[in-house]
DNA sequence: TTGACAAGCAACCATTAGGTTGCATATTAT
DNA sequence: ATAATATGCAACCTAATGGTTGCTTGTCAA
């Protein structure tokens, strides 16, 4: 879960994941196109997000095909986003009534 | 958005945002206790929550009371992660067609 | 078989992040 | 007033992060 959070965190990690989910199985190279980045500096992130599960890749000859795999996110979703979602109401109202009718000093 | 993302790729940090969950509006001192940490490291974590508006602050006295603000992980659900999991199942039956039925090389 | 293409590996660098320590400030209770 | 409490501010340190460069390896096409 640790290593989801951490991959996402970064804005270029985000975009790859973007990119992946508009054409997925994308070669290296293709990934890289547009990008004000190097080549490696893609390869590290492509590495983060397949340590965090985020990507899976695949050979093709000499081409590394990358896809994405939208499970760890969606088990984000579930599992942590989903608790603060729950009490969502709960907590504005909570907050408001601090923010507002505790106004004593 | 970048905020939020950065704010919650550290587990200490959605510790204290657990911890508020549970009981909300705790002071600086309460959302230290028991953790290996001291006052001050606390207090930057939060400072990185306050800045992604995950964590709204009101004085009381000389106590600093912290409270939740759930909407910017509501909207990383809406905006973001729903995209991928809307292509959940599909991009699932691609990986596992290209995983298996291409194996020609 | 030679050259071009796709990618990997390793070393290096600058910046950021997480954390500590020491001291200052403001509020409360005695 | 004084002492204890609750927090803030600033400097500092180490390790992780994001990025680069140079060189190597493997594959395909001419």
């Amino acid at each position: 879960m640790d290593k989801v959070f951490k991959a996402l965190a970064d804005s270029s990690r985000r975009k790859l994941l973007d990119r992946l989910r508009i054409r997925n199985g994308q070669m290296l190279g293709e990934l890289c196109e547009g990008l004000s980045m190097t080549r490696q500096a893609v390869t590290k992130h492509l590495h983060i997000l397949q340590r965090a599960n985020l990507v899976a890749t695949r050979w093709r000859g000499r081409e590394k095909l990358h896809y994405l795999n939208p499970l760890p996110i969606h088990e984000i979703a579930e599992r942590w986003i989903k608790k603060f979602e729950h009490g969502r109401l709960q907590v504005l109202a909570d907050l408001k009534k601090n923010l507002e009718g505790d106004t004593d000093g």
